[in-house]
DNA sequence: ATAAAAATCTACACTGTGTAGACTTTTGCC
DNA sequence: GGCAAAAGTCTACACAGTGTAGATTTTTAT
């Protein structure tokens, strides 16, 4: 979306651009924090980045491009993260790892994540990022279900639709929590750990 | 909110502003469906009631106020429904019967309850309510888990702690199912129900 | 029939968005 | 070093939507 192609390939000089471009999306991201989406003009995210409105106008096309943007930089974050985190290991700890990663990610992102949740559906192309994301998290968690000996398949009672379930309730469980402390963000880990080993069939 | 005391208690004649508020109402509910709460505006609400922007400020004093009404309107309803089914029956059958009635609730109010939740944040008095009527759901899950014989607590293997997530993971189910079909919404209905029974260890 | 209450309207002030066009700085090249 | 093009920035404006004020009409109750 900005007016020039966004340097990514290690460039040799680092424009100006790039520069204000990461002001923006940091000032959008701290102004989120303590204002929220509705309260926040393009006019504070402006001002914050140390320029004019009509200045972010060339980097930006409205107020929405600029959350989006902001999304998909903690998004691709995101991905790099579960393509390292490998899958050859055996349900159990393959579960806790898993939960132990995802208090981490929404330690360090929340409220962005919180936002791209939020704006899914108002914002399409946020949706677009955010079930993404969380496809690829039903991926994994349905793997772990196979390997656990879960019946691979969609019906009710198969893989593919408990890890949907599953990936909504640790979704909206973080959601709530993350919003509170670290320590609701680890009991909630801890109990949608619980849940998911029983629905796997790990507690007997 | 109205500029007059909204009339409950059978009152002997119904004034006009009744029927207005409530023609304002379901005018706002249909917009609701088709455009979405940014795209509908406070002039499309009053058109569609029949009236200008002026007269529809003297029984809501803001947008948020109307949805606010709508939101308490379905939820009040939701919470005479669960009042009324008991609570005195087996785990398993309850179970049952509780995705039953999650269902047709879903089917007849998603829409207002997928608004109440997307407002929950920005419009504090949607959260109010949004999360007493997610407390009467944990509330009759605990209950239930609990009659099944887990160990009542705030444990993250304990009753109180599940029934929030298992609350959660329905929420956010039915959220996207409701968005679909009817049929999405059996299937997520399924899906949950055999998440909660194994949760319960009612899967021997 | 009439006065108070309820309901409605028009006009306005304000805030925030996005656009237009002029102006300034930076960059790459001879 | 000088200079054209590209990149960045600014001010000013047009527009849409919100919420308010005050005058005016309709309803209701006595």
């Amino acid at each position: 979306m900005p007016g020039r192609p966004s340097a990514h390939g290690r460039r040799p000089t680092e424009r100006k651009g790039d520069v204000r471009e990461r002001a923006i999306l940091d000032t959008c991201e701290a102004l989120l924090a303590h204002k929220g989406y509705d309260a926040m003009t393009v006019g504070d995210v402006a001002q914050g980045a140390g320029i004019t409105r009509g200045a972010l106008y060339f980097y930006f096309g409205s107020k929405q491009e600029v959350v989006t943007a902001l999304v998909a930089r903690t998004v691709e974050h995101l991905w790099e993260r579960s393509r390292v985190t490998a899958q050859t290991e055996e349900p159990r700890p393959a579960i806790t790892a898993a939960m132990q990663r995802t208090v981490e990610l929404w330690s360090a992102h929340g409220l962005v994540m919180r936002t791209a949740i939020d704006l899914s559906l108002t914002v399409p192309e946020i949706g677009e990022l955010w079930n993404h994301t969380a496809d690829l998290f039903i991926v994994a968690i349905t793997a772990v279900l196979e390997r656990a000996g879960v019946q691979g398949g969609t019906a009710p009672d198969q893989a593919s639709a408990m890890a949907r379930a599953l990936c909504w309730m640790i979704e909206r469980t973080f959601y709530h929590a993350s919003q509170e402390s670290r320590e609701k963000l680890q009991e909630a880990s801890a109990t949608c750990e619980y849940i998911w080993r029983t629905s796997a069939r790990l507690i007997p």
